[in-house]
DNA sequence: GTCGAATATTCGCTTGACAGCATATTCGAT
DNA sequence: ATCGAATATGCTGTCAAGCGAATATTCGAC
């Protein structure tokens, strides 16, 4: 059945983490690897089956995958956004999460160099 | 995380059977086991994982079990049990066995003694 | 107390999910 | 062509989930 890929997508802390994250707007790889502090190829997977499960699009951009949530999310996956964004409150790693991007993304903006080559400087600031 | 428990209850395919069944109302568990036509340890044991993730009340009458969708499901609960309403239409297996139950509901009413003693045919009423 | 029915639990097994580590791939820069 | 950075994929081990079969438990009836 479809409907419990989907589900899968909220069934592990790593994916809850990704999808916090990107509810304040797109993020590359790099830049989640980064925020949570786990293995790049960990991400990976993970985004493999958030895309898999329908949760995830993904943009190549030269060297770089942008990651957001859907344009147009199913019923299924807007709801339990939504059920996210009420749950932040209560959970601590969802509100370090979210420190920790807001100082990843001041950095960005403050020295794209460091972070991203000139060719995609613009798409940071539409990342960030 | 909790919540990940809570997202388990909806990953898996006789766990949303149970659920899209429970949602016309309470069933014992020799109903549930006939309806779904799996074996009954089979049930029992996915019944426990729902009451773990706090998708499902029991009630002990007698040796009977009756199944209920809690009387105040958290929001998250809520959310997703409406979706599945939503999604009976796509998903033919829901739909038979909701007309198994529909069959099974009347035969109970017709001839309560072959399937429940006088004790709880009261109770039996109240389920279907 | 003994029996049968309804339900729960234990056991051994198989399968699948996730992890870490190493490696492959893909791109622009030089 | 070669290099380094960003990302994806193989590989292998570990662990939890799920299953079937058998058994334990709990109740009322007799």
């Amino acid at each position: 059945m479809q409907i419990i890929q989907a589900y899968q997508c909220f069934c592990d802390e790593t994916r809850l983490r990704i999808l916090n994250l990107l509810l304040e707007g797109p993020l590359c790889v790099c830049h989640l690897t980064s925020i949570l502090g786990v293995p790049q190829p960990k991400v990976s997977r993970h985004l493999k089956a958030l895309r898999d499960g329908g949760a995830l699009e993904t943009e190549r951009c030269y060297n770089w995958t942008i990651c957001r949530l859907p344009a147009t999310p199913s019923p299924l996956l807007e709801a339990n956004l939504k059920c996210l964004q009420d749950l932040r409150a209560e959970e601590p790693c969802f509100k370090v999460d979210l420190e920790t991007r807001k100082r990843t993304v001041a950095r960005i903006l403050r020295d794209p160099c460091d972070d991203l080559p000139a060719q995609i400087r613009s798409l940071a600031k539409d990342c960030c």
